[in-house]
DNA sequence: CGCGACGTTGATTTGCCTCAACGATTGTGG
DNA sequence: CCACAATCGTTGAGGCAAATCAACGTCGCG
């Protein structure tokens, strides 16, 4: 039962690489199981992301800040996804973003010392941390992608094939920032689909 | 002499791990060099990606087409960059980029095969790739920021701040694109910053 | 030389923002 | 558990940044 507990993190390994019992060991040995309130911050801007967190329920959105102090929705982390910035948590340099949870989460977190460890007496979890790398690179990538070569409604459309859920548990404020329009016409578009549908 | 030809793909790949003699051996062994002349596609989108490119000298843009058919370029490689569609090389997908030399140019190519060879035969290179992609992640993550909180001439200052080189190297429509904005607008805000130098 | 690609300039249009006012919903302290 | 505040989403008016379209000079190249 208690063996249960680590379930998911470890799981999410596993699916992407083999590990024997005395690793799985090793891994739940350094890893700490977090509840958290909604609206909690994990990581402010300036700070160094010292920690990578797994999240087995809710969601946590990573935003950055600019000039004129308006909020900017990098990407929304849910259920088996993590959520870090990842430049700040290997380089030790202040963080670029801010983390914050924007429901009630439940969490494993890794700290940097733990997660060195982990890599040198784990070494295939090289794989695994590139693979993460990897994928944050690709949804990167074709976020610039989208944000060059689509319009606003075309960029909303792929975000509601892309992540279905997400629609209905986030705010539309924060949607909007992730889309990078204005709730308002978010707003607007939305009643213009709303419309077009009866129609239709 | 000949030792000297391979010099500066092998000075980078120092600059990060380092290598015996034996393993500068293998490497060399397995990369190719290239004279390429302008307007040379290396890659068309939905082609598999199926060699990295590291640029001796010239210049390589890397872009995506959208749906009407429009250009956009993703990033520009010059000297001790590389070139590729991390994406695809890796998991061998259909490429989303197309990579194309805008200067003459002369690189090394490393195969798919040869490549995964290499970091099999020497595995401190992993180390060396997972570097490649932080510094990808992190330069794209920087653009997706500053697109979305950066007007279209404060991105422009940024360019012009972090690739003072480039400028002159590359024609106003590649630059305009990659900014995210038309020619014709990129040609309005010279001439703007111009008139202003001269009044100060 | 002549053609085509490039850069410039101006007129017009448009996608999206800002501001403001108003209901709806959520959160909170009494 | 209610009352009130705060936040959120909607709607509309007006404005601006940047796109589009078009016309023209210029440069590089076959």
């Amino acid at each position: 039962m208690i063996k249960k507990m680590n379930e998911e993190i470890i799981e999410h390994f596993l699916r992407v690489v083999p590990l024997t019992d005395k690793e799985i060991r090793l891994i739940k040995e350094k890893i700490e199981f977090l509840k958290l309130n909604k609206k909690t911050h994990l990581l402010a801007a300036e700070e160094v992301c010292s920690s990578i967190y797994y999240i087995k329920r809710g969601c946590i959105r990573v935003y950055t800040m600019d000039d004129h102090c308006l909020e900017n929705n990098i990407f929304f982390a849910i259920e088996d996804w993590w959520a870090l910035d990842l430049m700040s948590f290997i380089e030790k340099t202040p963080a670029r973003f801010y983390i914050e949870t924007i429901e009630e989460c439940e969490v494993w977190s890794i700290s940097k010392p733990k997660f060195d460890l982990l890599l040198e007496e784990i070494p295939i979890l090289e794989k695994w941390f590139r693979m993460l790398l990897q994928n944050a690179l690709i949804s990167s990538e074709n976020r610039i992608h989208y944000k060059s070569s689509l319009k606003a409604e075309e960029r909303y459309i792929k975000f509601l094939e892309k992540y279905p859920k997400l629609e209905r548990r986030i705010s539309q404020k924060h949607i909007a920032s992730y889309l990078g329009i204005s709730p308002e016409f978010l707003s607007l578009m939305k009643t213009k689909r709303l419309r077009k549908e009866k129609i239709e």
